[in-house]
DNA sequence: AATTTTTAAATGGTCATTTAAAAAATAGAC
DNA sequence: GTCTATTTTTTAAATGACCATTTAAAAATT
């Protein structure tokens, strides 16, 4: 049974603790001690439960990673058209549960940070090949050849930069409105093909 | 005449070399004595010239958007049509001189820190207050009130995340290639409208 | 001679990580 | 159920780097 009880709350905690404090501070400058404050614990036991500072950086992304994998996944089973199917990976980008202020943070400060470890880097290179590759798939039923992979790379950089542009802003955002506007841009895009 | 011709030269040899020094080893770790190892001068010089690192920074980034100001205003002037025009700011945004490697790296770092330095944050408000009234201007001429809104955000949405997904990226840039779909994205985008 | 520019070295502060010991939880014996 | 023994969890304090900035003096320029 919960032979690590103990231990996966602490996990959890923890990684709330970082999501909650770079979001204050950013990432560049926060400390363990603050993030440590955050959860109601000490620095040292970040160490013992994580090991270091960057491998605690690597947990919380990889929370956040599985956390969009799952919504995909969720929203993937009850789509039945291919259109409904992208519109999906749009919705999961943008639910209610992702697309919050502090999680709009971390995420630019991933992006930011990737290029510089090794261990970002390979999160974001999976994570985007799991969304091209959905989006890939979607879009062969809907677009020509030709067209495609263009309109592939140019959601894909809409939804980039819509979180891109949340983060900038202090006010809280709207998820509901944010998938309104990501299907009305994919179906502007989609209406000129057929 | 040259009162201050040192002054000028040493402020662009530190600010180029913040740019190349904070390409290569990101924002947040980036140290005073290796940027001005970068511009083969010492840290105290960089200091006796801009004050603090953070001055610094801000200056780097004055510098950039500096530029995409100059690349914008040179092709409006000889662009006729408001179609032209429109393209005349997706061409500045990914034009030779600006988009490369070294400055994706800095707009990324740019991105991640405004929100926790205000004198970033204004620069970043200038900014893309600039890039919207250019678009919006535009596309008055080009589609319907109803979906103007929507329109513009997803084209400064889509520029955004080029820049993102290019600074992930170690291969060189393609600014004719990023010109050339930029251009696709726009019109197809136009066409449902026509 | 006066001013500007440059830097080596000193300063002071911050912080991740380690250490060592205490506190808490758990298990086993009775 | 109570009482040790053992393991797990927690943290205060120590450690050791690192680094921005200052200082003071030298070098270069005017």
């Amino acid at each position: 049974m919960g032979r690590t009880r103990i231990r996966d709350i602490r996990h959890e905690e923890l990684i709330n603790a970082t999501i909650t404090a770079v979001h204050k501070r950013g990432y560049a400058v926060v400390t363990m001690a603050e993030i440590a404050a955050e959860a109601g614990a000490s620095a040292a036991s970040i160490n013992y439960y994580f090991g270091s500072k960057e491998k605690l950086m690597e947990a919380t992304m990889r929370r956040l990673l599985t956390l969009l994998k799952q919504a995909m996944l969720e929203r993937y089973s009850t789509a039945k058209t291919p259109h409904d199917r992208l519109m999906a990976v749009l919705d999961a980008n943008f639910s209610d549960r992702l697309f919050t202020n502090e999680q709009c943070s971390i995420w630019i400060q991933f992006w930011a940070n990737a290029p510089y470890a090794e261990s970002l880097q390979r999160l974001h290179r999976i994570n985007r090949a799991r969304v091209n590759a959905h989006f890939r798939a979607e879009l062969r039923a809907l677009v020509s050849d030709d067209r495609r992979e263009t309109l592939r790379e140019a959601l894909q950089c809409y939804m980039d930069g819509v979180w891109l542009e949340a983060a900038q802003s202090s006010a809280p955002l709207n998820p509901a409105q944010a998938r309104k506007e990501a299907r009305e841009v994919a179906d502007l895009m989609l209406k000129s093909e057929s």
